[in-house]
DNA sequence: CCCGCTCACTGGAATGATTCCAGATCAGCG
DNA sequence: CGCTGATCTGGAATCATTCCAGTGAGCGGG
């Protein structure tokens, strides 16, 4: 890839007019080193960083970042939710039926392939997102 | 399309190897008025039709009705699952943001476009799955 | 046509992820 | 260095869904 963001974590912070806290920045070292992390890991994360945070504080943080970009949140079905740092290119990804590991995946088609739906229903259509399903090495 | 199944519920049932009760014949004629209708809504429509019914035996009933193929589950994130009877093509969804209502999707290229991941990262890829985020005709 | 073997349904309590609330605390501008 | 509003704490609440144990109803065999 082209860059990963080497940037620090407070540079990220600053330059999205967020304030700079431990926890904030506690949170993106942890998903700077488990990419699609779930609300719970980070907090494991944090807290093995910081010593006691609370829960809400981790969700807050979470939700900070996602609203400012610097986040980008995924919600598989039947899954807790997980948040990664990969932003702006949007990719997709492959998540484990069993154990709701993800991969990232580029998209295969290049660009948006059958990103116009044939037909709308009226919608305002703004994003497509593609899913892949399956099982990750580890379920297989 | 070549039929989208005027069979009745009871035929439907039966032909799925399955008991004939009066919840999941009432389930199935509230989808067919209702496509794309959530746990709650089918709790409603069958409690209207039938009297007394427990929240379980809804969640009973979808369960088996889309073990056995009948019906299919839609899950998008940040709402509650949708149930719809439209099973076997695989098409695709319009979700709306605001109010999470649903509108199907044939898909516009014809058959799995980027069905194939370029990198599946080790994972035994089984579906992919398309959805696509904007507002519906009423939220906009 | 009746019997019994399962599977289906009832009602209530529990779960798990996430959010709401009110008050204490801290970052960083002026 | 003090203010002000954003951030963090701890606990309770919410919402969709599931678990559990007991009662009841489909339906195939006798």
């Amino acid at each position: 890839m082209t860059s990963t963001a080497p940037l620090p974590p407070e540079e990220l912070l600053r330059g999205a007019g967020l304030r700079v806290t431990a926890t904030r920045t506690a949170a993106l070292h942890a998903l700077e080193e488990t990419r699609h992390a779930t609300a719970d890991d980070v907090l494991g994360s944090v807290r093995a960083r910081l010593g006691t945070v609370s829960v809400q504080a981790v969700y807050d943080v979470l939700h900070a970042l996602t609203d400012a970009g610097l986040l980008r949140r995924i919600e598989p079905a039947g899954h807790p939710a997980r948040y990664e740092r990969r932003t702006g290119d949007n990719h997709h990804h492959v998540v484990c039926r069993s154990c709701g590991a993800i991969g990232d995946v580029d998209c295969a088609v290049g660009h948006a392939p059958c990103l116009t739906p044939s037909d709308d229903n009226g919608f305002a259509v703004e994003t497509a997102e593609v899913t892949y399903w399956g099982l990750c090495p580890r379920c297989r």
